[in-house]
DNA sequence: ATTTAGCACTATGAAAAAAGGAGTGCTTAA
DNA sequence: TTAAGCACTCCTTTTTTCATAGTGCTAAAT
């Protein structure tokens, strides 16, 4: 449905959402007449045109008007502009970007973490170390007669370890095994390696090797290892700070939904790379909480960035930042 | 100060303990004379005296009893008996250290999500990996010609790694650096390697190997993330769940306070290994709150565990929690 | 010498009532 | 179209009222 607006409307459905992003009160006629010039009777009649049209919303009959949730999408998809990174905030991030000590998965973490601190909304980073590296080496050091590290690298530097018990079994085999699963799988994408290891190899050591059974199941571990995505959910608690959260129950509500939903924030429907905003309903997790994400891609590993926090969210300035992030963690 | 308080002031006392810390009410006479079999006017002129020794307290000039600090300690100190835990509970932490599969650390991590899950307490994980570890073995693996991967591996496979930019430095600089650092330290407990680097090795190499400045710092980096320690915390928003933090405020103010304080909870201030109870002031987090925690020791590693809550907390059956969770570590 | 019954008293928390105010819609005049 | 005026509504805050759970003290009973 295409909504038709008069530019008066236009400017009075961002005032207000602008408003309200700010102040969380809702916002009567009086204070927007004072910016437009206009009596306040004369905003009333529009706001109760907007209001018709489904983009503002009242508490109760006399209260100022609140944006509904097509309010807000419409002023993301229409009226918002974007709105600059501040120098206080840009200084933050770089100082993390710019650090060379840091490990790309540390920068993403800790620029979220900054997100959180100066918006008081949570982050979620969904990292896939997994993407695209290839096996590349297999090492066991023996630490004991009955245990033995196995060290799995790929080819991109990400490092895999399990310390394991080979009681009963003897080096030679273990040896015999490694060399096996070199020849059989290195260079074979990660994602692949457990089918591989499965279908392909465990054949062929159960027929070379006395404990294959048991030193099957240490390699197939290690591997799982890598598929694994790391979830880091950070600021939880910076929205206490928010007027939304002003009671103990809503707080605990949301808390727990976060908890319990993670998943659908990150859920990919779609494979866009662009930035995608989440609005109540739409978010899968709270009416009353909005989601923007993106996703990033480096030539170590992929993921997904979002920033979570009610829908009275400062969407330019979040979208900015996570746009900036995004760039950064790319360039890097 | 040693109180001597008569048997029934004893009786009385611990019924107003276990009564508060059941219902978070303060505790009227009535309810303790239906127990006692005896008027409430008695009780009541046994409060005064308890109160007078400053074990209880009042909120204001007519209403019940709550403890005070002293009370609690007092209680702890002289009244509670071990609770065992319940049936249910310890099914949930055996099917935890019964799981080979996991690593003695997720053991630790997951059994403290238990207890914060049917307790609603937050519990606090410090683990020093660092601990009686010495170096085994490093290995190097070129990725590309500018990049290689450091793996280090300690005698009870621990194992840490880091990519490194060495552009520019050639394949033999850095084996024959390698070679040198091996030769020099390995089997040097980890704590104290970085020193060794430091003020033995570094000399060296730069007498040997042109870019040893930088491939120093390599080296010096992967070993300074094995004494790093892990801070775990976990069950924060349970906490919410608990009377205490029924206003949002106080929910801020303490899980502020909790993250600003970890160090102050996991604190070194005696090498004891028994469990420690810190009620109040003394747990340099908040007045309101209550520590017990306790050092474990395995032969791989060694940390501390503790579980944070309001002063109202059932020490009892965390004392006990505790002291089976430390157990199941220490002898897997 | 304790213990208990009786009674006056007190702060609290919940509910009800009152006051104040911000904001609306509608009607009418500019 | 826009603005001014006005009645009306609902929320918020404050004040009042009221019941109650609990106390401390005194005097009688054991």
């Amino acid at each position: 449905m295409i909504l038709v607006l008069t530019d008066r409307q236009k400017e009075i459905l961002k005032l207000i959402v602008m408003e309200y992003i700010k102040n969380a009160k809702p916002v009567g006629s009086n204070l927007i007449c004072d910016i437009l010039n206009c009596s306040s009777a004369t905003v009333r009649s529009e706001m109760a045109s907007l209001e018709e049209l489904g983009l503002l919303e009242k508490t109760h009959t006399s209260s100022g008007r609140v944006p509904s949730e097509e309010g807000y999408r419409y002023y993301v998809n229409n009226l918002m502009k974007p709105k600059e990174i501040s120098g206080e905030d840009m200084l933050k991030l770089q100082l993390i970007f710019s650090n060379n000590q840091l490990e790309i998965s540390d920068c993403i973490k800790k620029s979220l973490e900054i997100v959180s601190d100066i918006t008081n909304y949570t982050s979620v980073v969904l990292g896939t170390k997994s993407h695209d590296n290839i096996l590349k080496e297999i090492n066991i050091v023996p630490l004991s007669n009955d245990t033995v590290v196995v060290v799995v690298i790929t080819d991109k530097g990400f490092v895999e370890h399990k310390t394991v018990n080979v009681e009963g079994i003897s080096l030679e085999e273990i040896k015999k095994t490694v060399t096996l699963i070199n020849n059989m799988i290195i260079g074979t994408p990660i994602d692949e390696v457990s089918s591989k290891l499965e279908f392909e190899v465990k054949p062929v050591i159960g027929r070379y090797v006395k404990e294959h059974e048991r030193l099957y199941n240490v390699f197939y571990n290690v591997f799982t290892n890598f598929t694994n995505k790391s979830v880091d959910v950070v600021g939880k608690s910076n929205m206490l700070k928010l007027p939304e959260f002003s009671t103990v129950d809503k707080v605990r509500d949301v808390l727990e939904k976060l908890d319990d939903n993670i998943d659908n924030i990150v859920k990919e429907d779609s494979e866009s790379k662009d930035i995608k905003i989440y609005i109540g309903k739409e978010t899968n997790i709270d009416d009353d909480m909005t989601v923007i994400r993106t996703k990033y891609k480096t030539d170590k590993e992929e993921g997904t960035i979002a920033i979570v926090g009610p829908k009275r969210m400062e969407y330019d300035r979040v979208v900015n930042l996570l746009e900036y992030i995004k760039e950064n963690i790319e360039k890097k």
